[in-house]
DNA sequence: TTTCTAACATAGCCCTGGCTATTCTTCCAT
DNA sequence: ATGGAAGAATAGCCAGGGCTATGTTAGAAA
């Protein structure tokens, strides 16, 4: 076999290494699976913080499902330890319920502040905030919210 | 009933209003629908650059997921036009699937690179991209690829 | 108090995207 | 020419997140 029956071993690639590859997709996958209930407790304590309740119909509402499907997902919320439920009753937050959605709702709106700060219109910072907030790291979040405050402080 | 019993009317809300939001969550379910899609059209336009061919092991392994998914995805790939496939033999991709891959990879760089741009470290601007490239909507991607041209231009 | 409606609960279906285990094909090496 | 290994196909399972249809409950209105 000559060298050439082989992919470029490194420089002219444009593929990095397999494993670093599979790391990165390993990791979307899992964000995939967290961002759901980030997205259902960040809407409750709003829902919560704006009307004093969450109320299923209002949940399916905002997030354009049919109520037993959010009925499912609050089970599973449930199970997970970050609500309460009290039959044909309303919703609570547990602690950890609440340090989830702050977190959340602290990363959402950093990230849809940097949008806007880069020139977004408000419209699709809102929507793509939605989208990118679980996708972003520790690390990038922090310099997202560096350019904010940059960004601020020289208009 | 007193005025306090309802939700604020507008003014003072945290929360936009429900179709909005329901908006943009709609949006975010449909990315997720099509994010595999690009990622398999990506990576085998990049492997067959790469190697000359894409194999469904070769993919599977920078999925980092087992062969059979990759078969079972590269039938809906097939099935949708984007692929072509001879049993046993390789993959080939479409006029389409060619034109969904460069288009992908295209905005997959502008992504990374603006992640550098920002000051991110490659390694988690290359993790963080392939989770947000798929949330980016035309109008953010173009205030990305701006913003990359006047840092290199300032550089 | 009774009734009626809006909201919640449950059942049961579908599709997607994972998995393991197993059965072909191909093709290279002997 | 053939046997074996590597890769591809297939079968069959599971969980998650949608849905519709239908039963139950709470609470307001009569």
């Amino acid at each position: 076999m000559s060298p050439d029956d082989k992919p470029h071993s490194d420089s002219e690639s444009l593929l990095v290494d397999p494993s670093t590859h599979m790391e990165s997709f390993r990791r979307t996958r899992h964000n995939r699976r967290t961002e759901l209930v980030e997205d259902y407790v960040e809407l409750i304590a709003d829902l919560i913080e704006d009307g004093g309740e969450a109320r299923q119909v209002d949940i399916a509402l905002r997030l354009g499902v049919a109520q037993p499907t959010v009925a499912k997902m609050l089970k599973r919320l449930a199970a997970d330890g970050y609500i309460q439920q009290r039959r044909y009753r309303g919703i609570f937050l547990t602690d950890i319920g609440k340090q989830l959605a702050e977190q959340s709702r602290e990363r959402h709106h950093i990230v849809e502040s940097f949008l806007c700060a880069i020139g977004i219109s408000i419209e699709t910072a809102r929507i793509d905030a939605e989208g990118i907030e679980h996708h972003v790291s520790p690390e990038t979040l922090e310099a997202f919210k560096r350019f904010v405050t940059q960004t601020i402080a020289f208009s």
